[in-house]
DNA sequence: GCCAGAGCGAACGAAAACGATCATTTCTGG
DNA sequence: CCAGAAATGATCGTTTTCGTTCGCTCTGGC
């Protein structure tokens, strides 16, 4: 038994035609589906089990697919964007609770702006579904309600960037001119006491743009980016209408962003607390209609 | 005690608060990846696999998460665009070659100009990857490009039509006009004698905005689409200089487009044909191109 | 102090998925 | 027409995964 199936490591083997074809079905439902399990394929290209493990096992060699126990992933698009990779799930939890209190003072019918960065990414998650108008400069943003039927989409257009997945550039600033919103949800890279900073010379400028656009203007920043200064200077904190942000802010600051004029909104990450003693929760939030929403 | 939200009826269980915490982590994971084996939650989450198991059950019956044997599916966002869930593979191994054959046409550094559609957006996956700058007006195919850092991508802003994906509007005829690229791959609902028809009133008037910005045009379409016209006219044949289709186009077809001056390529979709019951394409001629490009 | 409830981790039998092998069928080329 | 190669489908032993059960710990209430 001369078992030759593992000789040189040619490009890839050029199968039979049929087999060829078969495979090519085979990828396009993956890819429509996302995902599909050994029996959806037995099911759906009528062979046997055995002759789609070959398939799979050529494919992912291939890297159009990526085998997992029991079924298939599709491994051609969808390529991720760097910024969304972030390791650190502590904030992830400050950028979700925040969102959530953002999101929370969104009404249905609005005409929403939101910027690209992870914590507006969360604030748009939040509003899918919701009956808004969405306009926003963001691939990622734009994806969550690029097939929702309830929202409409306005995209600025522009020089993508690469890393972070937003549009830059003179063309956005210019159709955010003639635009209005009745809020625009912003981030930042870091905030100071003179006002926002970000780490783009020309995000900075489609910001400034997006703070003329609108009606009233939420800030989402975790703890994290006060005191923190960035490459540019966006605006000062008078421009801001809501500043929203988590317990890790010092009571400094937090006076500090009240002395500005800013409304300031501090939510926990994480309501429980490691048993060394019971602190009863903090109430700087104040009069909070708990519209939950448990779909 | 942890005691708000005890009275409220929910659908589902109401878990403590470390145990909402690490779902919540988990989600998170599963979200960035799409997809994670119950190892890597396990090592991720610093928990046991029975743990994992009973979160990954609670979540499922939430809906945020599908379980599959060995691993969890990231449910919640990334609905899908519903042109791309067509079920006729037969449609897509045609829309694939004539996608190949419009992509080895372009070469390293040029711009080219991305319709939306599906066969666009499959001559866009076989770009990826190419030094060339794309400019689009078509959200999945920006999704292809926006973490690719060898390819330079400009997205056509304006309101985001929720069925297909694309940008629309005056806006992105604006910046259109003031854009400049090598070649236009353009799509179309409809071929006939006259020249090309779509389906939308806004996106005509975009893609004539693409026709203009073009060094040269070249229009993929399937078989099926000619002699079917659609509800608004784009543009004459006579814009067009290569014109790329499968081998179902019929010879009179074939005569009508060369008469019009246009370059017009043919590729085999299935240069073999499965013999089981249905046969959906008819039979050529048994000539092979070879035009192959494994070596 | 004692109890009740919730959550976690480990163990175990059952079920499934996997890879390898082999016989049969189909395709290809002389 | 025949022979060899390729592809397919079925079988089998092994590995992985699943679901359940049990014991343990932590917490808060009586």
């Amino acid at each position: 038994m001369v078992s030759f199936n593992h000789n040189a490591l040619s490009p890839w083997e050029i199968p039979g035609v049929q087999t060829r074809q078969r495979r090519s079905r085979l990828i396009d439902f993956v890819r429509v589906r996302g995902f599909a399990s050994l029996d959806d394929l037995v099911r759906e290209l009528g062979v046997s089990e055995s002759t789609i493990r070959r398939d799979l096992d050529a494919l992912e060699e291939q890297g159009t697919a990526k085998r997992t126990h029991g079924g298939v992933l599709y491994a051609g698009g969808h390529a991720r964007l760097s910024e969304f990779d972030e390791r650190q799930p502590a904030h992830w939890a400050a950028k979700r609770a925040i969102a959530a209190a953002a999101a929370e003072r969104i009404d249905d019918g609005e005409t929403v702006l939101l910027d690209g960065g992870t914590t507006t990414y969360e604030v748009a998650r939040l509003l899918v579904g919701r009956s808004i108008q969405v306009v926003t400069n963001s691939l990622p943003v734009a994806n969550l309600f690029a097939s929702e039927s309830r929202a409409d989409l306005v995209l600025l257009g522009g020089y993508v960037s690469p890393r972070t997945g937003v549009c830059l550039g003179p063309y956005a600033n210019e159709l955010l001119g003639r635009l209005h919103v009745t809020t625009t949800v912003l981030s930042a890279a870091g905030i100071t006491a003179e006002g926002l900073y970000n780490a783009h010379l020309l995000l900075a400028e489609t910001e400034q743009a997006m703070l003329r656009a609108a009606g009233r203007v939420f800030v989402v920043a975790d703890s994290s980016k006060f005191g923190r200064k960035s490459l540019t200077f966006v605006s000062g904190l008078d421009s801001i209408d809501l500043l929203v942000s988590d317990t890790g802010l010092s009571a400094e600051w937090r006076q500090q962003i009240k002395a500005a004029g800013v409304d300031l909104v501090v939510v926990d990450p994480a309501p429980n607390e490691p048993h060394d003693g019971h602190h009863e929760s903090h109430r700087d939030d104040h009069s909070k209609p708990s519209r939950e929403r448990h779909a």
